[in-house]
DNA sequence: GGATCTCTTGATACCTAGTCTCATGGTTCC
DNA sequence: GGAACCATGAGACTAGGTATCAAGAGATCC
């Protein structure tokens, strides 16, 4: 994965400097989602030294990559996911956060179809489902 | 549809007071979606002397009823819809940011599928699909 | 209709997430 | 090894939203 995010840096022509790297090897290790006060928190604890904005460029340089997405959780907040990139969307666990990757599952048709009923042009969706994932199913 | 959020308000047993009547005409007045600043501009340039966190506040109240729905532009900014208190996606212009409602077509075999796949249950998602509006395609 | 109690208000301070700027420092490439 | 340029961290700034609080407006009861 770290390799993954690193190669994709290096195809967007961008430096593999020392933050990135170590920024890279950080969100690695996160599990499921994380915010970007999250990973700057990881950051500090290893004093690495790294900067506010450093770690928005890199979030925002790899989202552009595909390798980390957005998302908005219900309660309003955002957080990011690493992810492949190749159109899919997430499901995310509503308590440890633990995310996985659906691809497309019959999507296609409800989008023609809403398309059919409003007369518009669809050109993007997103679609994020929440709920409980297998291991806190079977926790409680 | 300020009928329809004062009922809501009155059901919620909350005080129809002055600014909270007219907010809710200002909703009324806005076509697409907005955001709370949109309509901290529209009471300023009425002289309403309307607070910010009393704009926030109404807000809160009326997505809590479900006459409003918070959501996420594909730029990142966060907008508002007025909508119907059932459970529904929107469907957004992305030129001029007209919206409606679609209701589930289909979106539970979807969801159903992804459940299957993942072992996850699933207890929300959320839908929004993008594009142009019938009159923003014919217009170009 | 008035007194009273409670809810709501606007102002303001504050917070979080994110962006912009800029001087300094690290990379690349020749 | 040096020049050019990209990336960095610090910190100011912005947007969107929340918390606090004294004062004002609604509802209720008589």
């Amino acid at each position: 994965m770290t390799e993954e995010m690193l190669d994709a840096l290096d195809r967007a022509g961008v430096r593999l400097t020392g933050p990135r790297r170590k920024l890279a090897a950080l969100i690695e290790r996160r599990e499921g989602h994380f915010t970007a006060a999250d990973l700057l928190k990881d950051a500090g604890r290893r004093r690495m030294g790294i900067g506010r904005a450093t770690v928005f460029r890199l979030l925002e340089l790899l989202s552009e990559q595909g390798l980390v997405e957005r998302i908005d959780l219900p309660d309003g907040t955002h957080a990011y996911i690493p992810c492949e990139p190749t159109h899919h969307h997430h499901l995310v666990c509503l308590n440890c956060g633990a995310t996985t990757d659906v691809d497309d599952c019959g999507i296609e048709a409800v989008t023609r179809e809403a398309a059919r009923r409003s007369g518009f042009k669809i050109e993007q969706h997103r679609l994020e489902l929440f709920g409980r994932c297998p291991d806190c199913r079977s926790a409680n």
